[in-house]
DNA sequence: GTAAACAGAATGAACGTTCATTCCTATTGA
DNA sequence: TCAATAGGAATGAACGTTCATTCTGTTTAC
């Protein structure tokens, strides 16, 4: 098995195994197990548990703020953006089911906390399209006047949700319903 | 130590370590010392670990819901009863934190997978106040069509991920941004 | 030939649970 | 009134298991 094989095969078995039954579904001989590989293998590539996780996190994070970027209409009014950013989230985890399961698990543990607690204390120092449509939306005044993190939790919140309960198999999250979903969202935030 | 008083040291020590440091971080033996008893003893109130999770959980949630009964407007409005509902959890929470953060490690882990599958599917045989506003909001066409599970997702997403910020203390949930943040949510779902 | 890559057995810490023992309190008998 | 007794509540050391990590011998690649 070529080296970069052997490194995807262990991301992908961890990424399953915690997707599907949470972090302590998915100890390092499972993961090693599922991945062909041995035990120590694992250790080759990342530094520890903790760093496995951590990186799996941030790639695949990454990705989706690449993804979202690439065609992102920053010229355009707010209202077109957050619909942009709405659909671009839901399509990409829609298409990528194991990606967001994974990323839940994150979020809704003591990573998750810290991973917050950065996100909104120490944002300023890098551009982000998530407050810079909060700040455009705030000073065009087509959004009401409330904190960025309320207005962020209105915005996605509901979609997170919403995605989770698809991925569970609780309803189908089809083009028409998204579409619903997402204006709803700006129904909440729109002056 | 009387014993009730054991059994409400062993909850609330239980309801703390884990709301601060998860499920993982709350092992039998520092819920006992924290209660100061003796680890066989736990057994004693409760059948197991898991019996304890979801005891507490079960408690929890009747307090909850009625609270939400006692002065529930049922003869008025479908928006009169959303903003009972929304106000009175977050009244709830804000004045309860520990109960919502608990309340959320046990959402946000295979318990509430199953809970929620539970909630969604075999949901028919009890009144249930939100299922009721569902259906007299799509009934009497004050609220959108779409699928009760959405509805619940818009209505509900931005105020519990808004109460978590508040008691992880990354902003001030007073009256005020309590009745805003309500307003925001019922737009998004009304016609 | 050799150094890096690899596998999985070994390790020790931590876990939930058990159970033989101790402790406490109410009841009995005189 | 009070010692003796009984019964169940309380205890925590011990058990078996599981875990992340380390160690050691083997294989691979050049």
């Amino acid at each position: 098995m070529a080296r970069q094989d052997k490194r995807e095969n262990i991301v992908l078995s961890a990424m399953t195994l915690i997707a599907e039954h949470g972090f302590h579904g998915a100890s390092m001989s499972m993961i090693a197990e599922k991945a062909g590989v041995g035990i120590g293998t694992i250790y080759r590539y990342f530094e520890s548990r903790d760093a496995l996780i951590r990186t799996m996190y941030k790639e695949k994070e990454d990705r989706l703020v690449t993804l979202l970027l690439a065609d992102y209409p920053i010229e355009r009014p707010v209202r077109e953006c957050f619909f942009h950013i709405g659909t671009g989230v839901i399509d990409y985890f829609i298409h990528n089911p194991l990606d967001f399961r994974y990323t839940e698990q994150f979020h809704n543990s003591p990573y998750g906390v810290e991973h917050r607690r950065n996100r909104i204390f120490a944002s300023a120092d890098k551009p982000d399209i998530f407050i810079d449509l909060y700040e455009r939306g705030t000073a065009q005044q087509v959004i009401r006047d409330m904190p960025m993190v309320v207005f962020f939790n209105l915005a996605f919140a509901p979609i997170i949700w919403t995605i989770r309960d698809h991925v569970l198999g609780f309803l189908n999250l089809d083009a028409l319903l998204s579409r619903k979903l997402v204006e709803s969202c700006w129904d909440s935030v729109k002056i």
